[in-house]
DNA sequence: CTTATAATTTAGATCGTTCTAAATTTTGGT
DNA sequence: ACCAAAATTTAGAACGATCTAAATTATAAG
């Protein structure tokens, strides 16, 4: 009596049909209060509800999607999920997005722009409403126009990719590292090091653009050894800072591109017996939970990643809404954060 | 002449009626061609590649899916995505899933067994083909064996539910922090904390089983003082040190949860002026890649993260293959590796 | 030139929902 | 009791793919 289909093999999926069978109703009226519709009587209501729970009925969001042309799925490509900050940024907008309705796949591109590409084809076979793209390094301005162009709901998080066309949320990177390096210069340091980055990465140059401009603001001249370019892993910053130790006209104080490269430095330090605050100061980026219970405590620059998360949701939410509108760009500004690592007068 | 329907408004989908009209073909053909069917002629085959080419067709994969009853999609459930090892963890499973083409659906339930329900009643919408949970804490044994019933093909990985009748993958907890336990005991430590973990979660039963059997088998009291329930934080890892190094009968060495508490413990030690590795010994769980660079390097018991994913996964695709197999249950042994922090003789 | 066989191609039903437009029932005023 | 208006319900056609079973075309053997 139950499931219509054969009888052998699987168990066929109850449908809207089968509780319309055991409601006596129509399956279109089975569809109205299933969607929670105003129009139908409460005594039907009830009859209906009724037989979801005694039939065990699970709804097929794909069918419905096909029908509306619409499926409430936002994608999220994060360019490399186990680095904490973009773990957080994450995090940050699953959530924002999940207060809005919308259910939303996460997919670790690993700084791979064809994973990146794979995935947002694939987002885009299952009818995502939109994406949310920390794009992966070396991601063409081209693959984006093109999205845009396709009528591609799309915002940029964090990285951006100039002249993509896309919306964008990010945080003031150049004004960050500009002010954190005049921070050291005022502790009396002029052979700073600005440690991680690249320039193909849009935060990368900008953060290193912040570090050049605040030297030249004070007319320090940019020693190109101090400025190193590598991964934003803690083992890059304990191997670079050594290195640099090494030299014969070693810097007494590094900026670095984030906070896990600092705190690379950091031990790096301890490495080769040098305290940091005391013999060297350190300056991260992202002001990650770990950076305040470090001893030394990190000076960092602090990034909103909530508010980041929360911003670039409200963009494509916006952009799914009216695709038409004029392109937006939100930049939010960071605040320093002066703990011991950065040291004192010197 | 592109596009059927209504001249107005939005730019209509291309479908595989829109490509058959183009190459001239049947819809059935279009499909065994998108399908790489070799029943296809080579000459038609290129036709309709070319049209869609010209048409910048994009693939439904949810019709589709609607059609075969069968969507090639994982449902990934994490408790706690900002974890490191969660996050090591994710990233393996991801990997090993897509390297059988699977199309991966991660969500962060944030230890709330409601938004892992939420999540789990998503992907039974979405009907994906199985389901791969790391358990929040508190998730009931019914809720799963109701799935079971259900016929939901789903794998239990790295946190253990007992009597859910599910597959499992992960490691074997008690052998390795029984292991720790014993080093720390050769060295002659006696008063051993025991740091992180509860009794809600199966890997913190099982780690606490381990570090109490240890202390069993060489006859040393259990001091409950010493055992401490807590979050898997630096911050948690770092208050409690401090706290214990104030009994009258302080601890002098500590095994952890986790990595992530054992470098709180390290930070917690420096911040009272305690040297970890000279005064005081700590030993962490999992071998993050950060273990080995700090200073001094962690002592800790390393988790081959990418074998579980690969194993989860495959428990899930067998199980998916054939739902009426015998559950299975998979545990990975770990390896103890010893570095500076649980010091030498004393 | 048949004819049997193999190789291709296809019409039409189907998956489980929602939508449109119309049919039916209920309600309330006279 | 009647009728218009409001409230509720519904049949049947979508959505865009795949499947089944059969039709068509090409190839080879006699």
């Amino acid at each position: 009596m139950a499931g219509r289909g054969k009888s052998a093999g699987r168990p066929q999926r109850v449908t809207l049909h089968d509780l319309a069978d055991h409601a006596g109703v129509s399956r279109a009226t089975v569809s109205l209060v299933l969607r929670k519709s105003p129009l139908v009587a409460a005594k039907t209501r009830e009859a209906v509800l009724e037989s979801v729970r005694a039939l065990g009925y699970v709804y097929n969001r794909g069918a419905a999607n096909l029908r509306t042309q619409r499926s409430h799925t936002i994608g999220v490509s994060i360019n490399e999920i186990t680095n904490p900050y973009f773990t957080e940024l994450t995090a940050a907008i699953q959530r924002a997005f999940l207060k809005h309705g919308r259910v939303v796949f996460i997919a670790n591109s690993e700084e791979d722009p064809a994973r990146q590409d794979d995935f947002i084809a694939t987002m885009r076979e299952y009818n995502a409403d939109g994406l949310a793209i920390c794009p992966s390094r070396g991601t063409s301005r081209e693959t984006l126009r093109r999205l845009k162009k396709q009528g591609v709901a799309c915002v940029l998080v964090s990285r951006d990719i100039g002249g993509s066309g896309l919306d964008y949320a990010g945080h003031a990177n150049e004004a960050g590292m500009c002010e954190a390096t005049e921070h050291l210069i005022g502790l009396g340091h002029r052979r700073i090091a600005m440690l991680g980055g690249n320039d193909l990465v849009s935060t990368g140059r900008e953060r290193r653009g912040g570090y050049r401009k605040a030297l030249g603001l004070h007319g320090i001249a940019i020693d190109e050894a101090l400025v190193v370019e590598g991964e934003a892993t803690r083992s890059f910053g304990a191997a670079t800072v050594r290195r640099l130790l090494a030299l014969k006209d070693p810097p007494t104080a590094a900026v670095c591109f984030n906070d896990v490269i600092a705190f690379g430095v950091m031990l790096g330090l301890r490495q080769v017996g040098r305290e940091p605050g005391r013999d060297f100061a350190v300056i991260g980026y992202d002001d990650l939970a770990e950076a305040e219970l470090w001893v030394p405590g990190l000076s960092t620059v602090r990034n909103d990643t909530r508010m980041l998360g929360e911003t670039a949701a409200q963009l494509l939410l916006d952009r799914i809404e009216n695709p038409d509108a004029p392109v937006r760009r939100v930049v939010l500004q960071p605040k320093f954060v002066i703990r011991e690592s950065s040291g004192g007068q010197r």
